[in-house]
RNA sequence: GCCGAGGUGGCGGAAUGGCAGACGCGCGAGGCUUAGGACCUCGUGGGAAAUUCCCUUGUGGGUUCAAAUCCCACCCUCGGCACCA
């Protein structure tokens, strides 16, 4: 073939590749193992979009690099096809999301495919699948046996005209995105996972994972843990205490005002009984404003609640007062929306002097502003709260004492007292766990009336030995709730003609009365299923154990779980995915793993030993790819127009693979130029008679290039590692007769990047076998090194010359060398040489005055 | 607001304490061609008294023989913020 034509090739490559079985892993290969995983897509109807195209390309470069080094290579593909955007997608155009997801796949797939991507497609999987799901379910079922899944009431999103629970981003400034009704918050009882219960878990084992440094930091930040001090205020002429979390014990003689959360439960208390406690001995004078303030409040997010200084607003409790435990002293007690009720106990102590947000609050509404921290050495003006540690004035016995000390003394003070102690708070909330959804896994529990009765009875008459013996932990924790057995799974996901909303805010599964109503596993009689189904996170949990314990039966598959393969495979040698999964997906699964391995599912603690992150695949214009931009670019258009290997190639030079990147048509064009000129090279190595002479620049170039690809492969470099490859191709177009050997070489170093051009090539070299097959190049040092070296020489930092001079001389030599040039001599005339500084192989740089 | 990342030619970027701008795109000149495209060769940060010198890595300051790189302050852009996946 003369000409470079991708798309006479490619085809034929994919298919040889697929009926040979190239990229099936093989359960315990004597070969080492090594794991890569890469997000699976959720299969939108919007198709494969480049940015998958980039991640997926570029890992499968090291898979393909993996195998050439000899590794039992597992680099596995399914679909995380549970979702929101399908059921909402179905309830637009009538497609019932089974089909829909059905037929989204089915693009997908074709789309991954084309890419000639390296996938083990034996071990797919899909998270809407009931013999996947039914492990899903069951992992639900062990957390709740376990007592780590318990329900809570929780505010969801409503939309009062639609009657519809609503996602986070489907309200948008207070509004349902789809009819512009203003959204309410309505209580539901949702299921809860304890992932609190691992926090400190969670950031420990950090420490012995290769994970990116950011991420890291991204995760600890998330869980937040911090050290302090929970004080207890009391109410004064009433019962009641409120418990405050405070990092910074050593200012409370500076507190002059308690903010509680709308959440709060003395707010909530109040709210019960409008305002008025122990029969009108305690009012709030200005119930109806504080009231109105709630109203107002509970419309905000979170988000939007904390977000704006200038909008932080508050009302007080008029006729309600704390007092501080150290000092007895009458303090106002406010409420504000800037308080969140989740965390900390949804109160704060306000210390106007030494924490920004009280000084503004404390400012707003003229509140007192009490110095109780000085710095050690200068005073400091009060138009600014001084926020660090210093010494302690005002402070009665404590006076005089550094933050450090006074943080001590003051805690075990107020423990002595019964008034306070030492705590860790984490901002990592329990993770709620229910959606009002049709297109989700059903949870596997069901409510039974008489299991609650006897539950209960038998918790009041204190008989919970014998609760023990009968119910899970679960049971008893949650009474009513009951498991459904093992054997019982999969709770299969009924068909439903109409999955629209009910109207309650519950799921759409409430409508079917004969799937609803059903008997208790336990005691036989009526029991009614749970209706919510599991967020999508669910079956994203574990799917890198699903592809290991996916087995054939002739035609048919089933998963088991099957220890022994998950303990060859585990943990994943490599995980990459985007920078924005840290938070929930890559700590929802390490949670969940974490688990697994407590109950002896799993045999490591950890399920990724090291995590890259991509960057997103920006439109042409720099803007995120979105249909309402106009900006898409799809894969499909770009591989029929330059064939995949330039599409691969392309998303890999690009730009840091970390990083965000805006799309470029001609940079594309650009890389299918390179592309071409690496076959012309071939097709004139073929024609090519003279005589070859050794050339010992281009020897070492091409050891150079084996270093710099491999090490760059390793470092997510891909973009350097093209780039190289490139300065090979120019400098090997330059020589008049080719040495085979070093095509071969650029061959299998091209091979991971543009693996049908690769194929190709080493087949028109005349080899009979893949050029997958072969042994990675290694690179020869001794090669690489050349005799001489470019010595910068400096007059001051500044460069004034450089000289061609050979490898590994003295300073003195150096020296001697550099004064010979005439214009460093120009430079040091008349001038007194204070210092020189020698890098060896490098520079020489003279200081002068 | 909180947490994280980033800012270098006309553009994507390279260089993580030692020659700023590798590699690619774009652009310019020339070659080939009837012509265009493709391809090949050379050039391409800015300024000037142009073989030389000065300036230049968001802004201002600092450390160092030497700073895009380290430190401090500020400005701007992007990602996440818990029911999108």
């Amino acid at each position: 073939m003369k000409r470079y034509v991708p798309q006479k090739i490619e085809k034929k490559w994919q298919k040889y590749w697929e009926e040979n079985n190239f990229y099936q892993a093989k359960d315990f290969s004597k070969k080492k193992k090594f794991y890569i995983l890469v997000e699976f897509p959720y299969p939108s109807a919007q198709g494969l979009h480049v940015g998958h195209c980039r991640s997926y390309s570029a890992m499968d470069a090291i898979a393909r690099k993996k195998r050439m080094e000899g590794y039992n290579v597992l680099f596995p593909i399914g679909w995380d096809a549970f979702g929101l955007p399908t059921e909402n997608y179905a309830l637009r155009t009538g497609i019932h999301p089974e089909i829909a997801t059905k037929k989204n796949i089915a693009n997908f797939k074709r789309q991954l495919k084309s890419l000639g991507l390296s996938f083990d497609w034996s071990r797919e999987i899909n998270t809407s699948d009931p013999k996947y799901y039914k492990w899903t379910q069951w992992i639900f079922l062990k957390l709740f046996e376990k007592g780590l899944a318990y329900q809570a009431e929780i505010p969801i999103n409503f939309c009062p005209k639609c009657k519809i629970g609503l996602a986070q981003e489907e309200v948008i400034d207070g509004k349902h995105e789809r009819c512009g009704e203003e959204v309410v918050l309505k209580k539901l009882k949702q299921w809860m996972l304890k992932i609190t219960a691992y926090a400190e878990r969670l950031i420990k084992d950090l420490k012995d994972l290769d994970y990116l440094e950011k991420i890291k930091t991204q995760q600890i930040n998330w869980i937040g843990k911090s050290e302090g001090t929970e004080v207890t205020f009391k109410i004064e002429n009433l019962d009641f205490e409120i418990k405050v979390f405070t990092t910074r014990v050593d200012t409370i003689f500076g507190v002059t005002a308690l903010v509680l959360a709308p959440e709060h439960p003395l707010v909530e208390k109040l709210v019960k009984e409008n305002g008025i406690l122990k029969e009108g001995k305690i009012k709030v004078e200005n119930w109806l404003e504080v009231k109105e303030y709630l109203k107002k409040s509970v419309r905000k997010s979170e988000f939007e609640r904390t977000k704006l200084e200038k909008e932080r607003t508050g009302i007080p409790l008029k006729g309600i007062f704390a007092i501080n435990p150290i000092n007895q002293e009458k303090l106002p007690v406010w409420v504000a929306d800037y308080v969140i009720g989740t965390y900390g106990g949804g109160a704060v102590m306000v210390v106007p002097a030494h924490d920004k947000r009280d000084f503004d609050f404390a400012k707003r509404y003229q509140l007192e502003i009490r110095e109780v921290v000085v710095p050690k050495e200068k005073n400091s003006p009060l138009s600014q709260p001084f926020v660090e540690d210093g010494v302690l004035i005002n402070s009665g016995e404590f006076s005089g004492l550094t933050s450090k000390e006074a943080r001590e003394k003051i805690t075990r003070w107020l423990k002595e007292k019964g008034l306070g102690k030492k705590t860790v708070q984490y901002k990592l909330r329990d993770w709620v766990f229910s959606r009002q959804h049709y297109w989700g896994e059903p949870i596997p529990l069901v409510f039974c009336e008489r299991c609650a009765k006897k539950i209960k009875e038998k918790m009041k008459e204190g008989k919970i030995k014998e609760l023990e013996k009968e119910y899970q932990l679960g049971e008893i924790l949650n009474p009513g709730w009951i498991a459904l057995s093992e054997k019982d799974l999969p709770l299969k996901l009924p068909y439903l003609e109409k999955y629209q909303p009910t109207g309650t805010g519950e799921s759409p599964l409430a409508q079917i009365e004969e799937w609803v109503n059903t008997k208790c596993p336990k005691c036989k009689g009526p029991a009614k299923r749970e209706t919510d189904t599991m967020p999508n996170w669910a079956g994203s949990n574990w799917y890198f154990i699903g592809y290991l314990i996916k087995k054939r039966k002739e035609k048919n598959y089933e998963y088991w779980w099957d220890k022994k393969k998950i303990s060859y495979w585990m943990p994943v040698d490599w995980y990459n995915g985007g920078m924005e999964h840290t938070t929930l997906h890559l700590l929802y699964s390490r949670f969940i793993y974490k688990f697994l391995y407590d109950i002896g599912a799993v045999p490591h603690p950890e399920p990724y030993k090291k995590r890259t992150a991509h960057g997103i695949v920006l439109g042409e214009d720099g803007r995120k790819m979105s249909k309402s931009f106009g900006n898409v670019i799809n894969p499909d258009e770009i591989i029929k127009q330059y064939g995949a290997d330039t599409l691969r190639v392309y998303e890999m030079f690009m730009g840091p693979f970390d990083q965000a990147i805006s799309w470029s048509s001609q940079g594309v064009k650009g890389v299918f130029r390179f592309l071409e000129r690496i076959w012309r090279l071939v097709i004139r190595f073929k024609e090519q008679s003279g005589k070859k002479v050794k050339n010992l620049e281009v020897e070492s170039l091409v050891q150079q290039t084996i270093k710099k690809v491999d090490e760059d492969l390793e470092k997510c470099k891909f973009n350097t590692a093209i780039s190289a490859l490139m300065i090979l191709v120019n400098r090997l177009e330059k020589e008049k007769n080719i040495q085979k050997r070093h095509l071969e070489t650029l061959i299998k170093l091209l091979a991971p990047f543009a693996p049908h051009l690769a194929e190709q090539l080493w087949q028109e070299l005349g080899h009979k076998n893949s050029v997958h097959l072969q042994k990675w190049p290694k690179y020869n040092l001794k090669l690489i090194l050349k005799e001489t070296f470019t010595l910068v020489v400096q007059v001051n930092g500044k460069v004034r010359d450089t000289i061609e001079a050979s490898i590994n001389i003295s300073e003195e030599e150096a020296k001697e060398l550099a004064l010979r040039s005439p214009k460093i001599q120009k430079w040091l005339e008349k001038k007194k040489i204070k210092k020189i500084i020698f890098v060896r192989n490098k520079l020489i740089n003279f200081v002068v005055e």
